[in-house]
DNA sequence: CTGAAAGCGCTTACAG
DNA sequence: CTGAAAGCGCTTACAG
């Protein structure tokens, strides 16, 4: 019970390899007569073309990656779900490739286009900008969206992280907080636009950054848990806290119940994203919304106009927005 | 500036195309000397092997995908997750292919496998298992994981539906309720294991089941709203509530808090998955933990198994338990 | 409107 | 240890 191939039909229907390949593509030139012969032989055989021989004489796979840090993450599942509604809508079929946390990783999916296994790529937290991987961003078989810390001439599409922290950071203060905790699921990183948003907000406002209130390797709702017990031990605690997630915040919300921190009165909490998460917890967590759906979408059409040579997506603003909830 | 081929790489090396495979393949009976010559042709010329060409040589393409319904759930996030670590430690990369109920799309998908755009496919909730499927799940190119509703001769990696139920109807029938309501994504089905668990129990305490006390179409957050605006709205209202999953329960408890529903005390909760969720609500929610990580990695394994022609993973029990928290 | 034949980039018997 | 040649299943000029 080996698999009908095009031969198999063009015998069955009695035409050449030819013919039924042009029915196959749709090509003009085949009269009705002929192609209704091979539809049957078609059907008959339970024939289906082999890709991978189509793709060998230079057909599109039809197939793009992303690449991410978790699929559990709310948001790249929410990111991954837009990419692949929009790629679905061209016929493409989306391979989710993830990193947790493994840099090495990221440079063997990045081989599976030379390799022909992938059209093209969105990576949406690059981190080794290797010569293959700019080279293929200018040959456009690869887009950036969501972060890139680094060379600011690569284009990647994102909120502004900056003006987005900032305007938080600014929100918080606004509300008479000046003893503000940042976290990051990283290290401290100087380049980081969040931070340094955060930064700007708190000079612009003569707070000076007490450095003890920068935590690292938040990351998640166990980093948020994690956050609350160094919280209680805290000599100078902050008011509030930029957790830099709504995971984190939900983390902290939870563990903050456990050792009874009111929250907003002995902590107010800013989140990130806004998760649907976000409006399950009580308090409900005040955060900057994202435009998840449009970065997806867009990120996903620009990388499909690069392969199939089409026009650009239409600019968008990407904003953001401040989501007053109950935890400020 | 072409992409080089194999006998691009040849021609530099000095060598045949042969060889050069050979050299490719770790096929033994080649020179370390003509290796390393063959080796720096490669680098030089930054050469990459086309998969394509391989794949139709018969190699694997070591690619196989799952079709789920929302990778937004988070069950399916935390289920795609252990497929594609599991893949991953055996070279396959994951499609990921989201129906979004549209029951259209499954045939599209299973059609990837005669394509020979996949070598198989992990089905999470099989809706139509037409000759196709029951063929290539004979074939042993199509596993069926978590759910199938219908011939029970199709083996299904899932845990016990039925029995995971019944014991938690049973739980909110020990803590004293008599009303108890049953919410489920889809429509009333007789075959719905999780229906007939639950109606065992009633029966088993004689507690007749009040069919106002049914609710259709409940899915998600929202699902999980909807429910306490019907709820406040009841004549005869249940005092508990099998939620049919975590993230309904959430928003029941997120809905309840507007209108002043005290949980547990006017309505109980008993949810379902054991997600990260259920812990950070508040009131935390009581639930059902199924075995994710490992319905995955198992499926995972079974499918792997069968397209190399290795042998089966171990049985393994798939228990689930009741994880009491303070909805109930 | 139809067909014979070359070729995409590999792998693999077969021969040496 | 090495190579010439056939062939995987298609598409596409070229010729009619």
């Amino acid at each position: 019970m080996n698999m009908a191939n095009i031969e198999d039909v063009a015998k069955k229907a009695g035409v050449s390899v030819t013919t039924v390949s042009r029915t196959l593509n749709n090509h003009p030139y085949v009269s009705k007569k002929t192609k209704d012969k091979i539809y049957r032989a078609m059907e008959d055989l339970e024939y289906y073309p082999n890709n991978v021989a189509q793709q060998l004489r230079g057909k599109r796979k039809k197939m793009i990656g992303v690449i991410i840090s978790y699929i559990t993450n709310p948001f790249f599942a929410y990111l991954v779900d837009a990419i692949e509604k929009t790629a679905l809508e061209y016929g493409y079929t989306l391979v989710v490739l993830q990193t947790r946390g493994n840099q090495k990783l990221e440079k063997l999916y990045v081989e599976l286009i030379p390799k022909k296994q992938l059209d093209g790529l969105i990576i949406t937290n690059l981190e080794n900008a290797t010569p293959q991987v700019i080279n293929l961003i200018k040959e456009g078989k690869i887009v950036l969206c969501n972060r890139y810390i680094g060379n600011k001439d690569i284009p990647v599409i994102s909120i502004d992280e900056e003006k987005a922290s900032y305007e938080g950071t600014k929100y918080l203060i606004d509300s008479g907080h000046k003893n503000i905790a940042f976290c990051t699921g990283n290290v401290k990183n100087t380049h980081d636009y969040r931070f340094k948003g955060f930064l700007k907000a708190l000079n612009e406002s003569n707070i000076p950054f007490d450095n003890s209130l920068f935590f690292e390797y938040i990351l998640g709702v166990d980093g948020g848990r994690s956050f609350i017990k160094k919280f209680i031990g805290l000599e100078n605690p902050p008011t509030a806290v930029f957790s830099n997630g709504d995971e984190v915040a939900a983390g902290i919300i939870s563990e903050a119940r456990k050792y009874s921190v009111k929250i907003p009165d002995d902590l107010a909490i800013l989140g990130f994203d806004d998760h649907p998460l976000a409006s399950l917890t009580n308090p409900e967590i005040t955060t900057i919304h994202q435009p998840i759906t449009d970065i997806g979408e867009i990120s996903t059409l620009t990388l499909l106009a690069n392969l199939e040579g089409t026009s650009l997506p239409e600019p968008k603003e990407l904003e953001t927005s401040i989501i007053i909830r109950e935890t400020t």
